[in-house]
DNA sequence: ATTAGCACTCTTGCTTCTTGACTGCTAAAC
DNA sequence: GTTTAGCAGTCAAGAAGCAAGAGTGCTAAT
């Protein structure tokens, strides 16, 4: 275990480097620091803290860098208080007042703010569809030949689709069609809506309800289409130091471009309130030069979906931190 | 006017320049390209196409490279036969025959598939509200507080909104709410919904009903909301040279992600089938390193929105024109 | 256990030089 | 009057060398 002074100089050397963006030399500490004890000291412990792996060395005669582990320390032990100033608190405040409608409005604006408030990328995405109960059921003839099945859940989304028809719908198979579902589908999750359903609705159904199979299909095919990544302050990224380099910020545009990394690592198990994911942590190339921290979007405990900041490893943990906490009982509690 | 063999001479450079992305010497010209004269004849034929302004020069002992001028010549003058292969026609009428049940997927499909062909980003937008007409109005009740309406227009497009009352909503007033306003907006444009309308319903209904305040609010809220930026394969871009310069990349970035621009160019007006935009043709500073190509999303003449790519102003003018070409004609013809 | 002092290492920025790719011009050839 | 061979001149880009500066690790004194 590290001893008291080892842990002041690993949180000296983590917050500046975080405010630098340099490699962090034993000077520094011992000047701007006040650690009473000299440059020579703090060299020796960095040694010992970078033999334990919590530290780095870019090269011989350069200064230190935090190690993954090192970040992970400092997350897990070192971030003690919050870190969020009284004007924050009031624009988040101001921000999450708006009046919405929707609940995936209320997410993108929570999402807005996070990266207004941290300065980084945020991204979000809504809640997995396994997750979520099945409410209602509505279809709606638009125009004759049309048919729009809305499906309320009880995290309040609304899912919408529609299926085109060559003939004429009447209003009689619309009513079949939501006396059929809602019967059969409220309460249930929204995977309940999946082929043996549809093989049961056939068996039972002794009427050839020819409107059935294609409202089955897109009715799946709504259920399981891909979620949609809500991204906000991409440009934020590049004003870093770390983008300067073109192999990172390729890999970083890449990782939004592609989605599939990013929805699967926001769509992972939650432990906590708030996870934090740093660098090769995970076991994902794409995101060893990233930091992603991450919380469930919750309104009275029921699963909303997930927002994230996505940064350089380098990244301001205990603002990031401090401000989803924050973000997150505001939308809980309201 | 350009004699033949300045366009040949101009051409082959162009030719040339997008393929390598290197300054063009007279030497390689004369090489590559049978022009039956010798580097010395095409050196005195630059020096001329440099005054006229169709050539420009990194510096003294460089090749040449087209400006913007000279990009702007070769698309309207000397690109004449169609550059898409036998194998991407296939590609991408197989992409266009999936089925879809919404035109927006159609959209993105499109915006997709132009991309992988071209190999570079690729924008859409919907059609702008006042080009639609209102074909039907329908409310639906949601639970007991929730209302949708949902608004079929003549483009095909279906726009949905959630209205949320403190109180109990009755089918009564639902049913008041979809005589209303079907009988007041069929046929009308989108912009129909505005202030006036409302004072009118307001002065005209003689019973409070309370619930139009709200409705009209979140109809003109819809209907006025921003437009949503479709973007694909923004990664492509970062693959090609001009974008290991941090400026350039940063302001793709940018210019995505604030999407202003974006929209703006999209949504102006349309003269030709396809819209080209060289460089600094725009007088918006953010575009000067960029070139844009649009066309309208046509179905049966009727106006679907834009589809564009967006590159380097090196770029494959003739395989991008032609690839819209055929799929603007697939979409419209089908 | 701490620290002053110093030799050693390595980056960074600066010059200088060389190489090579092009051009533009001139004068001869067609 | 074109066209072209030939050649001097220009400039970018890369290599090499050098000096400065920042930082470390070790040793010996405190």
């Amino acid at each position: 275990m590290l001893d008291d002074r080892k842990k002041k100089i690993l949180q000296a050397i983590i917050d500046e480097y975080i405010n630098t963006a340099e490699p962090v030399s034993s000077g520094t500490i011992a000047e701007k620091y006040n650690l009473d004890c000299s440059s020579a000291t703090i060299r020796n412990e960095m040694v010992e803290l970078e033999k334990s792996g919590y530290l780095d060395k870019p090269h011989t005669s350069s200064g230190r860098v935090p190690s993954a582990q090192g970040y992970r320390f400092y997350v897990n032990e070192l971030i003690k208080e919050d870190n969020i100033s009284l004007e924050e608190i009031k624009y988040i405040q101001s921000k999450l007042e708006t009046k919405v409608n929707e609940i995936e409005e209320l997410t993108k604006i929570a999402t807005n703010t996070l990266s207004e408030v941290t300065h980084y990328t945020s991204v979000a995405v809504g809640p997995k569809a396994n997750l979520q109960n099945i409410e209602e059921v509505k279809f709606v003839l638009l125009g004759s030949r049309m048919l729009m099945a809305v499906i309320l859940t009880d995290t309040g989304i609304v899912k919408e689709t529609i299926i085109k028809f060559d003939e004429d719908i009447t209003e009689e198979q619309v009513n079949i069609l939501n006396n059929l579902f809602n019967s059969k589908l409220k309460g249930k999750p929204l995977e309940a809506i999946d082929k043996p359903l549809e093989e049961y609705i056939f068996s039972e159904m002794h009427q050839s309800l020819n409107v059935i199979k294609p409202v089955m299909l897109q009715l799946e095919r709504a259920i399981r289409e891909e979620d949609q990544l809500y991204l906000e302050g991409a440009n934020k990224s590049f004003e870093l130091p770390e983008f300067k380099s073109l192999e990172v910020a390729k890999n970083f545009i890449n990782l939004l471009d592609t989605k599939e990394v990013m929805l699967d690592l926001l769509n992972t198990g939650f432990a906590q309130d708030i996870n934090v994911y740093i660098g090769d942590e995970n076991e994902n190339e794409k995101l060893k030069d990233f930091s992603i921290i991450t919380f469930k979007h919750r309104y009275q405990d029921k699963d909303l979906g997930t927002i994230g900041i996505i940064g350089p490893k380098r990244m301001d943990y205990s603002k990031v931190i401090s401000v989803m906490k924050y973000i997150s009982k505001k939308l809980n509690g309201k």
